[in-house]
DNA sequence: GAAACAGTGTCGCCCTGGTGACAATCTGCA
DNA sequence: TGCAGATTGTCACCAGGGCGACACTGTTTC
C-alpha cells in the first residue's frame, strides 16, 4: 500500500520540525492516508465557521490563513509555506475552522481528510498525542504573537510583520534558499492594503513606516511586493 | 487507593466543559494522581521560562496568569477561577513555561505533577488527546482574543476586558454565583493601572473610558475595585 | 490616629495615527 | 498600444491617546 510517488516528498516534510520530530511509523501511516491535491491560486481550501475536514501540508505554494475581525475588517492570520502543516486545530477537537484557508497562487497540498485520519489514529493513537503537540506548537506562535503585540511600536510590529511574511522569523529560511544560491530573501508579495491588516493600522500610516524603512535600505518597495533588504535589522527593530 | 476527600472537589471539577466532558475513567485516574496545594497570596505556582511542572486546577482563589510583553510591561494574560484548569500547554509539549501563574489572594489548587500525569496516561493514553483538546480550547481563545483586539476601539476593548476579568465572559457565571443567592457579579480586584495594561492603554485614558462607562451605570468604580453592573449592555459593547 | 504608601481623578500639551482626497504609477487585458 | 482597474505616494486636517504633573482619597502599618 505504500505511496512511492510521495517518497521525495516525504523528505521535504521531514523538514519541519513538528513531522519531522514524529515517529517514522506514524508519519509513514499518515502519509499513507494522504492524497496530493493541485489547487490553482485563489482556490478555498476551507473557510472560517466550516466543520473540519481534515488534516493539510503544503508541498509547494503558499497558503494564507485569514480571519475577520471583529470589525469585519480581513486580517491576514499566518502565510503558510512549503513544508508546514495546518488545520490541526479542527481536526483535532472537531470544532470549526476558526479561518478562511485560501491558496496564493497555484499550490500543491497533502491532504488527509479526517476519516483517514481517523483510521490512521486508530492504528497509532499516538498520532492525537502527535496532533496536540502541533496545536501546542502554534499556540506557542500565538502567545509570542500577543505578547508581542501589545503596546509595541508600529514600526517594531511593521518589521516583525515582514519577517514573519518572509520566511525569515525562525532563522532558518537559508536552508531553503541555500539551494538556490540565494542569500537575500524572496520578495513577499502581498498588497500594502493587506500588510496594514496585518499590522493593524491604516494603508497611508503603513506606507510612511514603509517609506522610511526604504529609506533606511532595510527593503525595497515594489507594486504590490516587499523586498526585504536587512534582515539582522529588521530583527533589532522587531525586537527593539 | 481513591481518594474520598476529593469527592466534592470532584463535582465542582466536572461543571468545567472541558473536564467535564472527558470519560469518567480518565477523570477518576486524573484525580488520583492529584495532590490539594493551598497557597497563600502571592505564591508563584511557576515562572515563565520554567521547565514545566505539570497540570493545574483552581478549587477555590485565583490565579493570574502574567507574562512580560516585549517592551518589558506586565501583561496580564488570564485571570483563571476555580472548577478551571491550566497549565496543560508546557505539560504536554514539555517546553517552558509562557507564562508566570501566581496567586492571587488564597487558594487552593490541584496539582498533577509531570510523573504523575505520565503514570496515569500510560493507563490511558487517550489522556494525551483530552489533553490536546485543552490547549485546542485555549489556543481557541486566544485567536479570538487575536480577532478580537486587532483595530478595535478602545471602549470595546475595555468591555472585553472587563467581561474577560468578571466571568461573564462565556455567560456560564448564574450556576457558580446562584448559590450565592446573588444576582449580579462578583467585584474585579484589580488595579486600574493594571486593566491598563490588559487593554494597552495609559492608565489615564482607561480611567477616562472606566469613568465614562460609570456615569451610563454600566460599572461602579471603588479603590483597586470595579463591580460590573450591567453585563448586557457591556457585551453589547464589547462586540459592537 | 498619624504617617507612609498605594491608587485614583484630572489637567494640558504634544505627537501619532486615522481619514478623505487625489495624483501618479503599475498591471493585465482587449 | 491603450485603456480600465488596481495600487502606491502624499497631502492636510482632526480626533484621540501618551505622558508628566499633581492633588486627592483610600489603605496599611506602627
Amino acid at each position: 500500500m505504500r505511496n512511492a510517488a510521495l517518497d521525495p516528498i516525504s523528505d521535504m516534510l521531514a523538514t519541519d520540525p513538528w513531522f519531522g520530530g514524529i515517529a517514522p511509523v506514524r508519519r509513514e501511516s499518515l502519509l499513507r492516508e494522504a492524497r496530493v491535491e493541485t489547487l490553482e491560486g485563489g482556490a478555498r481550501i476551507y473557510g472560517a465557521g466550516d466543520p473540519p475536514n481534515g488534516l493539510w501540508a503544503v508541498i509547494d505554494g503558499q497558503i494564507r490563513l485569514k480571519s475577520l475581525s471583529a470589525n469585519g475588517a480581513e486580517l491576514l492570520a499566518l502565510i503558510v509555506r512549503p513544508g508546514t502543516w495546518f488545520g490541526e486545530l479542527s481536526t483535532l477537537d472537531g470544532h470549526p475552522r476558526p479561518h478562511d484557508a485560501t491558496a496564493f497562487g497555484p499550490a500543491r497540498l497533502l491532504h488527509v481528510p479526517m476519516a483517514a485520519f481517523a483510521r490512521a489514529a486508530e492504528a497509532h493513537p499516538a498520532l492525537y498525542r502527535d496532533l496536540g503537540l502541533l496545536v501546542c506548537a502554534h499556540q506557542r506562535t500565538a502567545l509570542r504573537f500577543i505578547a508581542h503585540s501589545v503596546g509595541r511600536s508600529i514600526r517594531a510590529r511593521l518589521a516583525q510583520a515582514l519577517l514573519r511574511a518572509s520566511h525569515a522569523e525562525t532563522g532558518h529560511a537559508e536552508t531553503r534558499h541555500a539551494e538556490e544560491g540565494r542569500i537575500g530573501e524572496a520578495p513577499v508579495v502581498i498588497r500594502q492594503e493587506d500588510l496594514a491588516a496585518v499590522v493593524g493600522i491604516a494603508r497611508q500610516t503603513l506606507n510612511r513606516h514603509l517609506k522610511q524603512f526604504e529609506r533606511s535600505g532595510l527593503v525595497s518597495i515594489a507594486y504590490a511586493r516587499v523586498e526585504i533588504l536587512d534582515v539582522p535589522a529588521l530583527r533589532a527593530i522587531a525586537t527593539e
